[in-house]
DNA sequence: CGCCAGGTGCGAA
DNA sequence: TTCGCACCTGGC
C-alpha cells in the first residue's frame, strides 16, 4: 500500500462519469483495472490509499493517471474568468480531473462507443478482457487485464461477432489488422490537428471518438468531443444546435481547455437527469 | 414489443 | 458542404 496526497479531487466524479469503463465501485473505494495491474483507491482524510497486485512505480503510474500534477483550480479559475457563465457549471465538478488511460484501451472503448450505451460497451470490454485477457488475482478476487494489439491480431471477424460489437466488428477488425504498437505510440508525437487526421483515417473512427482517444488516452484538451448531452447543453444554454457552430464557439471562447470544459459540460448535464 | 444508446459513413440534395 | 438515414445489440 501507497499513500499519496489528496489534493482536491473527487474520485467519485472522476470514475465513475463516463471516461472510463473498467472500474468497480466498492462500499469503502474503488477497483480499477489500469493496463498491467488491478488498482484499488481508498480515501482517508487528506489521503488517498492505493492498494495494487504490482506496487512498481505505484505512484507515479496514479499520479499520471489521475492527472495530479494538473493545476485545474487554476485553470477554472481562469475559465470562470473569461466566462464567468461557466461558474455554474465548474462549481459543479469540484475535484473532477480528466484520466490519463493506456492508448490501445482507449481507441479501443471509444471505437465501441459509436451509437452504444455505457452498459453495452462495459459488457463487450469486460467480455474482451475474460476471454482474451490476462487474468490477475488481487485480494482474492479474479480480475482480467485488457488483451494487448498482438492477442487482438489473432481474432476473427466470427471472434468479434460473439463480444457482442455488433456492426463495429469490421471496423475493429480492419483497425487491429492495420495499426502497429508503434503506430499508437507514435500518434503521442503528432499535433492534436495530425492525430485526428490520422485517428479518423481509420474506419469507424469519426470526429467525436477521436477527440475522445485524444483527451482521454493522450491528455490533450484541445479537442471538441461533441457528443448528445453536449449538444443538449450548448441549444439549451446558447441556443447552438449545429455541430460546427458548436465547435467555433468553444474553440473561440475556451481554446486549448476546450477539451475540459466540453466535459465539464458533459457532466453536468447526463448528471441532472 | 418498439425504442434508444457518449456516432459514423454513406448517398442525395 | 450539409442533410438524412441505416446500422448490431442488449436492456428497459
Amino acid at each position: 500500500m501507497i499513500r499519496i496526497k489528496k489534493s482536491n479531487i473527487n474520485l467519485y466524479d472522476t470514475i465513475t462519469c463516463g471516461q472510463i469503463f473498467r472500474y468497480k465501485v466498492l462500499d469503502n473505494g474503488y477497483i480499477i483495472i489500469l493496463s498491467d495491474r488491478v488498482v484499488k483507491l481508498v480515501e482517508d482524510g487528506n489521503y488517498i490509499l492505493i492498494y495494487s497486485n504490482n506496487e512498481n512505480n505505484l505512484e507515479e503510474i496514479i499520479t499520471r493517471y489521475l492527472d495530479l500534477n494538473t493545476d485545474y483550480e487554476y485553470i477554472n479559475k481562469l475559465l470562470i474568468k473569461n466566462d464567468p457563465s461557466l461558474k455554474v457549471i465548474i462549481d459543479k465538478c469540484s475535484g473532477f480531473k480528466i484520466v490519463n488511460s493506456p492508448y490501445f484501451e482507449t481507441i479501443i472503448s471509444y471505437m465501441i462507443s459509436a451509437n452504444n450505451n455505457v452498459r453495452n460497451i462495459q459488457n463487450s470490454l469486460n467480455l474482451m478482457s475474460e476471454k482474451y485477457g490476462k487474468s490477475v488475482i488481487f485480494e482474492g478476487n479474479t480480475y482480467y487485464l485488457f488483451p494487448k494489439l498482438e492477442d487482438f491480431k489473432k481474432l476473427s471477424i466470427e471472434d468479434y461477432k460473439n463480444l457482442k460489437l455488433g456492426f463495429r466488428c469490421e471496423n475493429i477488425y480492419n483497425f487491429i489488422q492495420n495499426i502497429t504498437n508503434e503506430d499508437i505510440n507514435n500518434i503521442n508525437n503528432l499535433s492534436t490537428e495530425d492525430a485526428l487526421r490520422y485517428l479518423t483515417s481509420y474506419k469507424g473512427i469519426g470526429l467525436k471518438i477521436a477527440s475522445c482517444i485524444l483527451l482521454f488516452g493522450y491528455k490533450r484538451f484541445d479537442v471538441f468531443p461533441i457528443d448528445t448531452w453536449v449538444k443538449k447543453y450548448m441549444s439549451e444554454t446558447y441556443n447552438l444546435s449545429n455541430t460546427k457552430k458548436i465547435e467555433e464557439y468553444t474553440r473561440l471562447n475556451y481554446g486549448k481547455y476546450s477539451g475540459l470544459v466540453i466535459q465539464y459540460m458533459f457532466h453536468s448535464k447526463r448528471n441532472k437527469d
